[in-house]
DNA sequence: ACTCAGTTCGAACGAACGTTCGAATTATCC
DNA sequence: GGATAATTCGAACGTTCGTTCGAACTGAGT
């Protein structure tokens, strides 16, 4: 047969939404996608080599084109499956909180727990959001505007709630920053938890956004 | 003579402090510091090879060498120079300024307008951090702390004049956070300048950390 | 016109890159 | 245990990488 990994993937495919069996293929290409991050983590994309990804996942070089068509989809896979989870996660902690305070720092803390549980990936996320072109960007970018559009939401909701003035805009890029920069600097010997820096990072934003009340201070 | 461009930067190195008349040597040194800076914004560090370096700078592939002596020391010197000069900037800025809040504000403002003005050095500063090695990052390194503890020296005053209470650490690098992230999503198109955006990151965080007065909301 | 340091370049080096392919190996089912 | 499909691999492909080298050019001083 020409292309044994289309061929594989597509008869692979018919797993269900269950978590736990999953095939063998399935499996293995999970296992390569975490060693993989980690590469992608310590080297970044254009610095990882395929066969620095293949001496990680114990496979010969060959090997892994069984599982990906291109080191881009690698990456690709890597980023869609960390932010699709990532996005599902803070919509089931969403669900039944109504106050809009509340509702921003699960925001923050759903963000933050996941990206100290899952640096490497994050990192992956954040540091190489250029490197994919096309098709592939343009999935992404759709899981990263829905993201986005999430957390625009939760802020103009707490703007009209409190009758507050802000620009949304810089407030929720400001707010991605603070949290975002954090792969630049966390040591866990060093640093507290997510929780107690998602309870800094919410004060400090929240108390910011609400203190003001309307118009800044000098009416510029 | 061995090797051109060793004997030909020690000799070109005798320039005056004064800004401008320079050597030859040091003008199309400049010149092609800038081009490489646009390219390294572009397609990041690992990503740009020597070839399109020397084709953004209308130069030979072998050209170059005479000005660098490798690719990385060229990604140093961008480097190097960006943040040396932000840093003088944000002195002579301090300077006579003697208000805490005052301060704080001048931080940012300066940080955000060099950023934005120099778009794609800062870029090439945040992005391409890990990217040097050894000596190389140490140098930098340094230049790095020297300007957090500014910065966290600013932060440390103003809490002890306002006997507020936050963990100095988390706010400063939150601050980066906001600032730096900046080169995700600027389009000068449709965001305000700088120091409109100063204005607004500048009211979010200090009010942030001075609303709150002593402890945590809930004394966690 | 000649000199000589300063500057630029074409051509090439070996190494490493992403990807391919056919054969070999391993697991699965009758 | 033999047939069939799924998985793995060694070896090689052509390309591009960072860097080097000696020759050629340029411009200022005499």
């Amino acid at each position: 047969m020409g292309s044994p990994s289309t061929a594989t993937r597509v008869t692979a495919r018919r797993r269900r939404a269950a978590p736990a069996p999953a095939t063998r293929y399935d499996r293995r290409l999970a296992e390569i996608l975490v060693h993989a991050t980690e590469v992608f983590c310590k080297k970044g994309y254009e610095g990882a080599s395929m066969r620095d990804l293949a001496r990680a996942s114990g496979m010969s070089l060959a090997g892994l084109y069984y599982y990906f068509e291109s080191k881009e989809r690698l990456l690709f896979l890597i980023q869609k499956h960390t932010f699709t989870t990532i996005v599902q996660g803070l919509k089931a902690r969403l669900e039944g909180v109504s106050d809009s305070e509340e509702r921003i720092r699960i925001f923050i803390l759903n963000h933050l727990e996941y990206f100290l549980a899952n640096q490497a990936a994050m990192k992956v996320l954040s540091h190489e959001a250029e490197a994919l072109k096309n098709g592939f960007a343009s999935e992404v970018a759709a899981i990263k505007r829905e993201y986005y559009r999430i957390c625009v939401g939760l802020l103009d909701k707490l703007k009209s709630d409190r009758g507050l003035q802000f620009q949304t805009r810089i407030a929720v890029l400001s707010l991605f920053g603070m949290m975002n920069w954090i792969y630049t600097w966390h040591n866990p010997r060093v640093d507290a938890d997510a929780e107690s820096i998602a309870g800094e990072m919410g004060d400090v934003f929240l108390r910011g956004v609400m203190a003001g009340g309307k118009g800044r201070r000098d009416g510029r």
